[in-house]
DNA sequence: CTGAAAGCGCTTACAG
DNA sequence: CTGAAAGCGCTTACAG
C-alpha cells in the first residue's frame, strides 16, 4: 500500500536549483524577488521535472479563504425556476469549501433593475475574489463588470449572456439550436405542411438577448427542412395568468386553427391551463425547463414535451470555473453550451438538473 | 483574507479530552487500544462539536495509496461502446489521484467468457481495496464476486446488474423506464394504430438480463396508452454486417408492412445501412448509445432517435462511488439510475455523455 | 535577492 | 492503553 511514485516536491528542485524552497515557492507563484537567473534555473526544472503542486498541501499551508460572489435573480411567486442553480451553487461549495473557498449569494429582482444595482454595489463592498452572474438586466450588467474588470476579478455568466464582455467564461444554452430542436419536435404534432404553428413568449423584458435567438432557430428548422407552415408568434408582455389567459383567448380567436404550440420559456405552464381549460389539451405543446408546474402538466400529457438545460449544472459548472482559476489557476473554456436535454412524461422521473 | 471560522480539529478535541491527539485519531479511525471510557469520552465530543476530518491533511499525511481495479469489457472493431466509460473512469482518476488513489483497468473479450475469470482472477492476485465491474457473464461475474465479499472489497456495478448480489451500488439506466420512453417516441413514426412496429435485438448473448426489461417496457407503453399496433420481435446471433441483412431481409420479406424499427441496443447503425440500402431510409428508426456510427446516420435522417445513458458518467459515478466509501467514509446510493437521454441530429453536438 | 523555521491538520511508527 | 515526535508538501512571516 506504499505509494508508487515519488512525485517530485519543492524540496526537490531546491535541492537541484541549490536554493531554499521559499525561493522556489516564490517563481512558482510568479512573486518578486528572484534573481532573473534564479528564476530561470527553476522554470527550467519545473519544466523538465514536470512539477504538478499538490493542491492539497498547498490549500493545507495556504490560509487563505477565497470569496466568490453569488448575483441571482431571487426566487419568486412567479418563478422558481433559480432554485435549481443554486442548488448547484450549494453543491459545488460543498465540495470545495475544503479548499478555503466560500460562497456569498446576493439576489436581486426580476422586476427591478434597481436591486440589481445594489446587490452588485453590495459586492463590490465586500473582499470577493471572483463573481458568478447572471446579466438578466443588459445595461446595468454591463456597468457591474466595468468595475470588475478594473479590479481584474473574473467574472462567469450563466444561463444568459451578453456578447464580447471579457467575461471568464459562458455557461449556458446554445439558444439557437434549442430553438432549432423544438421546431423538429413540434413537426411530430404536424402531420400536414399548412398546419398552423403558434410561438408564445411571455415575459415582462423586452430587451432580452434570448427569445430572438430560440426564434430564430426554431424557424431556420422550417426554413431548411422546407415546411410552409405557417408561424403566428404574440408576445404576452403581463405574466399574472389571467393577463396570460386573455391574451391566448384573443389569439385562438384570431387563429383558430392553431395545430401545434410552442411557449419560448418557462412559462409554458400557463398555456397548458389555457389548453385545459378550452378542452384542448391533446394539441400539442412544448415548451421549456423542469419545474414542478411544468412537470405536471407534462405527466398529464397536456405538455407534450419540456426542453431543459441543466439549470443545477449551470450554477455548479460556473463555481467550479471560478474555482478551476482562483485555486487551480487551470484554464476554462470559455463557451460551455449545456446539453439540450429533451423530457417526456417518460423520462422526466430520470432526469437530473 | 482570513478564515472566518476557526474549525475544529483533532487537537482541539484532545485538549477538551485531556489525551493526546494520538488517541483521537485511534478512535476516529475506529482502532484498537482505546479504553472504553476515553472512547466514549472522545466519540461524545465528536458527536458535541460536530467535528468534520480535514481530507486534505488527512490524505496529505497518510502515505497510502488506495487500490481500485476496473473489470470491463475490452474496445473490439464490433464495438467501441466501452470507449465511454472507460473515458469517465480516467476523468474520475485524474480528479482523485491526488488523494492517492490508483485506478488499474483490467479487460476482457466480450465472447470469450473464459477471458473474463482471467482477469478476475489476475485482479484479486493485486493489491486492491474496491472494484468497479460490469457483470456482464452472470454466472462469472457471481463467483468473482462471492471471492470480492469473502475478502470485504466492496464492487459495483456499472452499466448492468444482477440483482440482489450485496454490491455497494448499481449505476446505470432504468431499463423498463428506457423501453417505455422508445415506445413512446416511436409512436411518433406510427399514425396508424394498424402499423406494425419491428423489435430487433442484435446480440450474441442469450442469457442477457438487459434485453428482456427493455422489450417489456416498450411493450408496457403500447398496453398502457391502447394501442393495438402488431409489434414484430426478431433476434440476430450473429453481429456481423452478412448475418444481420440476411436476418433483416428474411423478416423485411415476411413482414413488408413494417412503419417503425426499434433496435433495442447500439447495434442500430447495422439496421440502418440495411434500411437506406433498400431505399428505406425514410423509415421510423430508434436505438441506443451515442456511437460515431450512429451519429452518422442519425445527422442523416436515418436513425430518428437515439436513446442514451450517459455511459461516460457510468464510469466516473462509479469510481467515485468507490472513492466515497474508501476515501471519504460516506454513504452512496444503492441504486443510481442514469437519466434516460434522447438524441436527435438537432441536439447531439451539444450532448454530454 | 535569499533562506531558516514554524505551521497547516492530520497519520504513523515508536516507545513506554 | 497512551503520548511525544516526526513528517506529508506546501505557504508564510521574518530576518538578513
Amino acid at each position: 500500500m506504499k505509494k508508487d511514485k515519488e512525485m517530485i516536491g519543492v524540496k526537490e528542485i531546491a535541492r537541484r536549483a541549490n536554493v531554499s524552497i521559499a525561493t522556489v515557492d516564490r517563481v512558482i507563484h510568479n512573486r518578486t524577488g528572484v534573481s532573473v537567473k534564479t528564476r530561470r534555473k527553476i522554470n527550467e526544472l519545473i519544466q523538465e521535472l514536470d512539477y504538478q503542486p499538490n493542491i492539497l498541501a498547498s490549500r493545507l499551508a495556504s490560509r487563505k479563504t477565497i470569496h466568490v460572489a453569488i448575483l441571482l435573480p431571487a426566487v419568486s411567486d412567479e418563478t422558481n425556476f433559480w432554485e435549481a442553480p443554486l442548488r448547484g451553487i450549494r453543491r459545488a461549495e460543498a465540495e470545495i469549501k475544503q479548499y478555503g473557498v466560500v460562497v456569498r449569494p446576493y439576489f436581486f429582482d426580476l422586476n427591478d433593475k434597481e436591486s440589481f444595482r445594489q446587490q452588485a454595489r453590495a459586492i463590490l463592498e465586500q473582499e470577493v475574489h471572483g463573481v458568478l452572474l447572471s446579466p438578466s438586466f443588459v445595461e446595468e450588467s454591463s456597468a457591474f463588470i466595468q468595475e470588475c474588470k478594473q479590479r481584474a476579478l473574473p467574472y462567469v455568466f450563466i444561463d444568459s449572456t451578453i456578447p464580447k464582455q471579457d467575461n471568464l467564461c459562458y455557461i449556458g444554452p446554445h439558444l439557437f439550436q434549442s430553438g432549432y430542436l423544438s421546431a423538429q419536435l413540434l413537426t411530430y404534432g404536424l402531420p400536414n405542411s399548412t398546419d398552423k404553428v403558434l410561438v408564445v413568449n411571455i415575459s415582462r423584458e423586452v430587451d432580452n438577448f434570448n427569445y430572438p435567438q430560440i426564434e430564430e432557430g426554431f424557424r431556420s428548422f422550417f426554413k431548411e427542412t422546407n415546411r410552409a407552415n405557417p408561424i403566428v408568434r404574440i408576445d404576452i408582455r403581463q405574466t399574472a395568468y389571467p393577463s396570460v389567459q386573455d391574451e391566448l383567448t384573443r389569439a385562438l380567436h384570431q387563429h383558430p386553427d392553431v395545430a401545434a404550440w410552442f411557449v419560448t420559456n418557462s412559462r409554458v405552464a400557463s398555456v397548458a391551463r389555457f389548453l385545459e381549460g378550452k378542452g384542448m389539451a391533446d394539441k400539442f405543446l412544448i415548451g421549456y425547463d423542469y419545474l414542478p408546474e411544468n412537470i405536471r402538466y407534462l405527466k398529464k400529457g397536456t405538455i407534450d414535451f419540456l426542453i431543459c438545460h441543466k439549470p443545477e449544472e449551470q450554477g455548479y459548472r460556473g463555481v467550479m470555473a471560478l474555482y478551476q482559476t482562483l485555486v487551480l489557476s487551470a484554464g476554462v473554456e470559455k463557451e460551455y453550451f449545456m446539453p439540450i436535454d429533451i423530457i417526456t412524461r417518460s423520462n422526466y422521473a430520470f432526469y437530473r438538473n
